[in-house]
Order: C-alpha cells, then sequence, then structure tokens
DNA sequence: GGTATTTGTTCAGCGATTGAATTATTTGCC
DNA sequence: GGCAAATAATTCAATCGCTGAACAAATACC
C-alpha cells in the first residue's frame, strides 16, 4: 500500500526520537550482518553523531549489543557491530488447540528461546479451564525466561476460531467454543508478563493469522506479501501485506475454508454450499481417501495420508489430487484479487505439499490472468506445527521493534 | 492494517514540521466545519502556537484559506475558520475507455472544476494518437484551471486495463492496446501539469482502482475499507483498504472478473473456465436477457436493460437475477477473505443496482461465515461515469493533503 | 462601561539533529 | 619501530521547531 495516509498523532520534539529509534532498530533488525554506527548512518541518512545518541539509547534499554563486527579489510579503526539483544525485552506466544496447548517465548532476534507443548484433548475442557492450564505453562515459561534474562514484554494468543477486537472469542467450532471473553476469564490470574506502555498485555487472535506471522520468522521484516493458508479441520488464511497481518475491518479476515468453489455443490455448516472446506477440509481429504478419520487425531491421520500418498496409494493420490484443485480455485481467486506473488501451505497442508502443490499450481497457471508475466511461488511452510505460537509470540517483538519508545520509556 | 512498520526514512529536524503540517491540513480537510486554529490544536494535540505557525505555511502555500468561521454561541473573539483553498493546486484527472476520453480537475477540496467527456470510438485509433487528443483536451484544462486560479499539480490516467508500476499498459484487451508506454508516448508533448516535488508527473493505473478512489470523493478522508467493483465488459475492481488504494504486489490486483464462479463452467478469454465475467460481465446480461448487443454500445445496453426490468420484461429481470447471483458468490468470497462491510456496484453495474443489489446480498447473508454479526452494505456508485477520471484527479490532491510539504517547497 | 471569555500571537526555553572538529584505533608503508 | 592514511565514534556550538506562559485582540454578558 503506499504510504499516503497522514499521521496518526501530533509530531511533538520527542517523536524525532522516537521515529529515529524505530528506525536505526529496524535496520539492525533487517541488517544480515551486525552493521556498525557508521553503516547505520549512511543506510538511514541520519548523521554519525544522531546514530551514536540513537544507539546509545537502545544500548541502554537492552534492545541492542554490540557483538564482534564483521571483519574489514583495509585500513581505520575497527566497528563495533550492534544486533538485537539476547537478554532484553522476549514475546510470549500461547496456543489453545483441538490437541494440544503451546506456550512459547521468543526474543528480539526471533529466535524461539523456550517451548512447551502440552498435548491433551481440549475439546471436554471448559475454556477457563484450559485458559487456566495455559497460565500455568505461561509461569513457567516467565521462570525460564527470568532465567535467560528476559523479560516478558506482551502476550499474545492464537486461537482456533473468529476473534473480535476485544479479545472476545465469537466462535471456534472444532474446540467447541462460543462467546468466551478471554481477558475477563484471564483477569483472575497473575499477569503473564510485565507491563510495557505501547504493547498490550494480551492480544487474541486467529491462530491462521498468527501462522502467517510465524512465516515471517527468521526473515528480515519488510514488505512480503503472502497468503499463508492453515488447513486444518477447518481451512484458515492468514494475508500478509507489506510485512504487516492484514485483519480486515473487524478482524475477520482470511475465512477462506469457505469461498464457494462449487457454488450449488455439497452444504457446508456455515450455512453455504460447496465451501472450499468441504473439499479441501482434512475431513474431506481423509473420507476420499477413504480413511476412517473418526478415531484419529488430525495430525496421525495427515501423516497416515502422507505414507499411503508416498506408497502409491492411488485413493489417497486421488484424493489429495482434487483437494489440491479445489485449493487452486480458491487460490486462483485470492491471487485474482490480491496479486501476491507467494502462497505459504501450512499446518496440516504442509506434509502434504508434494501433492497439493501441482494441481494448486495448474489451477493457478489456468486462471491468473496475470500468472503469464509474474509467476506465483507456492511452497511448504517452513516452521512446524507451533507456527500460530510462534508467530503470536514474534507479533509481540516485532511491535517492540516496530516502537521501541513503549519499552525505553519503562526501563528507565 | 495495524500500524505496526518502521517508519520509512529518517526523521530530520524539518521532518516534524512536514508531519504537522500534514496533520493539521488533514485534519481541515476532513472536518465538517471550517475550524479553527484553537479547534484544531484541541483535536491533535498541539499546541495553539505551533498550530499557527503551521497554518502560517499553510496559507502562504495556498493550501487553506480562511474563512467565515462556525457561528459559535457565547463570549470570546471570535475564531477565523480554516478551510481547503479554493485557488491552489489541483489534480487533473483522464481517462481513455473504449467509447471516450475524460479530463477533469478537481480541486484540494474534492469539487470538480473543470470536466471535458469527448465520446468517440477509441478502439480503432491508435494509441498515440488517443493520447495526442488526450494531451489537447488536458491543455485546454490546463488554461481553464489557470483561469479559476488553479494549479495543477500532478495528473493520473485511467485505462482499462493492466498497467505495471512504470506506467506500461500491458494488455486493455477492449480497447486493444498491449504493451503501450504511456510516458514514453507523452514525452513528446508539452507537459500537462506544472512540476511538484513530490507529486509524480503523471501515474497510470487501471480504472477499476481510480474508480474506487473517486468513491472517496467528497467523503472525509479516513479509514474506509470497501470494494468497488466496475460492471464493464470486463469486471474490475478496486480495493480500500483503510483509506489507501490496495494496488497488489505489482499493482494487478482486483481482477474480480477472473474469479471463477463455476469451476467447470464456460471458457473465458483468459484460458479459465467459469469466471464471473462470462456470468454477470455486460455481454453476458445482455445475451441472456436475449438484447442484441452487438450494436449497441455498452451504456446504451444498459439503460435499454434497466428500461427493461422497470417495465418487469421477464427476461431482463432473470438475466439480472442470474448476473446478480453469480456477482454474489465472487463477492461473498471477497468479503470472506477480507472482511470488508462495504461493497460498491460502480459503472454499468450502477444503474442495474436495484435489480443487483438483492441477489448479491443474499448470497452474502448464504455464504458469509461473519455475515450474522456485521451486516455488509452494498449499495450503487454514487459517481457516473466519470468516476475514474474524478478517482484519479482526486488521488492527485490527496497526495498533496497528505504531504503537503512537497507543494510548499515549491512555492517557495 | 466593565468583566469574563475565547482566540490568536509573541517570546524565552528546551530537546533533537546537524556539521565540523576532535579523539580513537587500526592498517600499510618506509 | 615510527609515521601517515583511513575509518570509527564522540564532542560541541549552531540551528530548527515545539512548548508553555504571558500578552494582545475581540466579542458577549451584566
Amino acid at each position: 500500500m503506499s504510504p499516503t495516509h497522514a499521521p496518526a498523532g501530533a509530531a511533538r520534539q520527542g517523536s524525532l526520537r522516537e521515529l529515529n529509534l524505530a528506525l536505526v532498530l529496524g535496520r539492525i533488525a533487517a541488517a544480515d550482518r551486525p552493521p556498525s554506527r557508521a553503516d547505520l548512518a549512511t543506510a538511514t541518512g541520519l548523521t554519525r553523531a544522531t546514530v551514536s545518541a540513537v544507539v546509545e539509547d537502545l544500548l541502554a534499554g537492552q534492545l541492542v549489543s554490540e557483538a564482534d563486527p564483521a571483519p574489514r579489510a583495509g585500513a581505520g579503526r575497527p566497528a563495533r557491530g550492534l544486533v538485537l539483544a539476547d537478554r532484553g525485552p522476549a514475546g510470549l506466544g500461547l496456543e489453545v488447540n483441538v490437541d494440544y496447548l503451546t506456550v512459547c517465548v521468543v526474543d528480539l532476534a526471533g529466535q524461539v528461546r523456550h517451548r512447551t507443548v502440552h498435548r491433551a484433548d481440549l475439546r471436554p475442557v471448559a475454556p477457563a479451564d484450559a485458559l487456566a492450564r495455559l497460565v500455568d505453562l505461561a509461569g513457567e515459561a516467565r521462570a525460564d525466561a527470568a532465567r535467560q534474562g528476559l523479560t516478558l514484554a506482551g502476550a499474545a494468543l492464537a486461537v482456533p476460531g473468529l476473534v473480535d477486537d476485544a479479545g472476545l472469542v465469537r466462535l471456534a467450532p472444532n474446540l467447541g467454543w462460543r462467546d468466551v471473553p478471554v481477558p475477563e476469564l484471564l483477569s483472575g490470574h497473575p499477569s503473564l508478563t510485565d507491563e510495557v506502555p505501547g504493547v498490550p498485555a494480551l492480544v487474541v487472535d486467529n491462530e491462521a493469522n498468527f501462522a502467517a506471522l510465524g512465516e515471517l520468522h527468521s526473515r528480515p521484516p519488510g514488505l512480503a506479501s503472502f497468503l499463508h493458508i492453515s488447513g486444518e479441520v477447518g481451512i484458515g488464511a492468514g494475508i500478509v501485506l507489506d510485512g504487516a497481518l492484514f485483519r480486515g475491518v473487524r478482524g475477520w479476515s482470511g475465512e477462506i475454508g469457505h469461498l464457494p468453489v462449487h457454488p450449488q455443490g455439497r452444504p457446508c455448516r456455515c450455512g453455504g454450499r460447496g465451501c472450499l472446506e468441504q473439499y479441501a477440509g482434512q475431513e474431506a481429504i481423509v473420507a476420499a481417501a477413504g480413511l476412517l478419520r473418526a478415531e484419529l487425531p488430525a495430525d496421525i491421520a495427515t501423516a497416515r495420508l502422507a505414507e499411503l500418498a508416498e506408497a502409491g496409494d492411488p485413493d489417497a493420490l486421488r484424493a489429495l489430487h482434487d483437494a489440491g484443485t479445489a485449493l487452486g480455485v480458491a487460490v486462483a481467486s485470492v491471487v485474482n484479487l490480491l496479486d501476491l506473488d507467494t502462497v505459504v501451505l501450512g499446518g496440516g497442508y504442509a506434509p502434504l505439499a508434494p501433492w497439493l502443490c501441482p494441481p494448486v499450481l495448474a489451477e493457478i497457471a489456468a486462471r491468473v490472468l496475470t500468472a503469464a508475466w509474474s509467476p506465483v511461488t507456492v511452497r511448504p511452510s517452513t516452521l512446524g506445527p507451533e507456527a500460530a505460537a510462534v508467530g503470536a509470540a514474534e507479533s509481540v517483538v516485532r511491535r517492540i521493534v516496530a516502537r521501541p519508545a513503549g519499552w525505553l520509556s519503562r526501563s528507565g
């Protein structure tokens, strides 16, 4: 999107420093090698004097630390390299899903510094109890983070459902949740993180959105635009535009599972007909392949399907091809609409990508007007099942990197 | 989208003033009544001293002028109201389409101050000649603008086709254009506008994109997000997110005409099957209604169709209902994906909206998961056929309002 | 006519950036 | 080893633009 809209608030004296803190820190985060102050000065256009002053603030606030510089040939005083600190603020990522709870801690550099996966069937568990268990795990994570010199600056919770801006889970069908007020249920518990100005204590969002952010993991923050599709029982998509998640007017974007791919086709639980979910959802694929899903947890069923396909089982191959074709129709719609150049298959789709990608690419080639000029990449996700939790944690640290002033004002 | 990404450039001393110029000017533009300096101070959070200084710059640069204030009850020195100037910079909007050329001038306040529509069949005309005619019309527009005290600060050209970032028209099928380098063809002619720092001399883009911007016409600049669908021979959509046009990675977003609504249906000229265009494009509707389109210009055919529908002609009504249903399937996809709350039917769809809206709404209600919680508005465009040209011109003035510093640095 | 009230301007103070000068530290050459 | 060149980082006076308070201007109300 072109940066044409007016700034949000008044630009006071201090705004200048805030902007330059963000600018310099962003450069440090985006650099592939530790930059020197001089590098930063030339890269940002600021003077070295200013960069030094800004870096001093960042060092004092434990956002960056000095490292051995990139070796350089030639004469001159050696530079001191700057890297994101490994003992400053960190983000807490949480996930509640059907089969597991996950908690993880991600530092400024995007490294996962703590991770817990607690496998359990959460469907029979009341939301309040599920959240209570999560709080316990989060407490351990916080203690572990503290041992590593990390301060949890904010938390984000991924949920497989629709979440409104206030953190109310309107509907998480596979979990059996409806109108669950997460912040309210957590208010009785001790706080998960430290309080940091400008960083919300807890953000709740759809797992597909956070999984998409996870895909930015260990990637320089920048202008990436892509579609990340989480293929579980339902199918959700996270849309990343210019490096930022697009959440829609009310935060309910990405419901790709209910794009009609056969408008007069099978009825869907959403009330519509022929939704993608009915043709490319996990249950549909597994049923089409002739597997009895009822007893299998989702990930086991997926693994089994991949085995069968690997072995050349014709039913499995046909099921995957048909699902991929349906998925391709939906993806072609998205690409025609948004002109994205990358599509990432995540969640349950990742292990099935070898069989899903070809039909998806075929549909794109056939249906996308501009495909001839500009190829669309379709690839599996780089993260595993913990993508959503990592992405959630990452969303916290990205916020700090984008606006370090809040953190610094806390730290004194 | 959350404003989480880092600022583009270094924040230098002058950036502060640039930001506040934009902030104050944006407030003046957004206000429904002429605000006083004191109003602006409380609204922006700046001090009155700063606002006065900023306003002085804006007055000197002919971006705002003083007007009679809004009458106020009570004691106190009367305020002086500030309005966008009606004799400062203006935008030049151009459109080449199949049946006409349009040129218009829009001032800062969004008023159309000049308009020329030159009807002609442009298909047999070579691109260079069509552009030459446009340059002539633009010259007259510029002279007329000068008489009104307006300075043309930039130009934008709307074309019914795919345009890349450099202004190369890759493909405009209905016009018969292919790989037309517009800026190059115009380079021999006298320049259309004055040169203003920060404002490109000419922006070329898809008519659907500009028509969507036109829908923001005379509306306060803000966070509107909507989908604007231009139903012509082809069907294009402009996506406005948070008040800004979304152009996609390469500027080719909005190809809603090629969303598959019947994946195994009629073959489309794009190579795919069952594209929306085959069911809701003008030719499809007119043919389904039993009209002989071949001889009729598009707008006449649309008017005839509206007459027939008004008279209760069953073929016309059925054709419109079927088209609306197909359109609704595509719109439901978009809403599921992007969570927009408003859909605008523009171009050839506007006069047909009374018959298209009901089936579109029905499909949305049936297929959009979140429709139950949050209604989606579907309404016809407020602008007529000149929406694209007005939107193009408006894009220029919006850029100036968003970044007044460039204009001011020119003006001295 | 006097007072209260609101608008808009003036001015000293201050924070942040700038640009030049200065200090620091290494390489390369004699 | 000593010295010049080169590059990195810091120091400091100057300047720009915002702030806050005092002040001037203009009107309504008593």
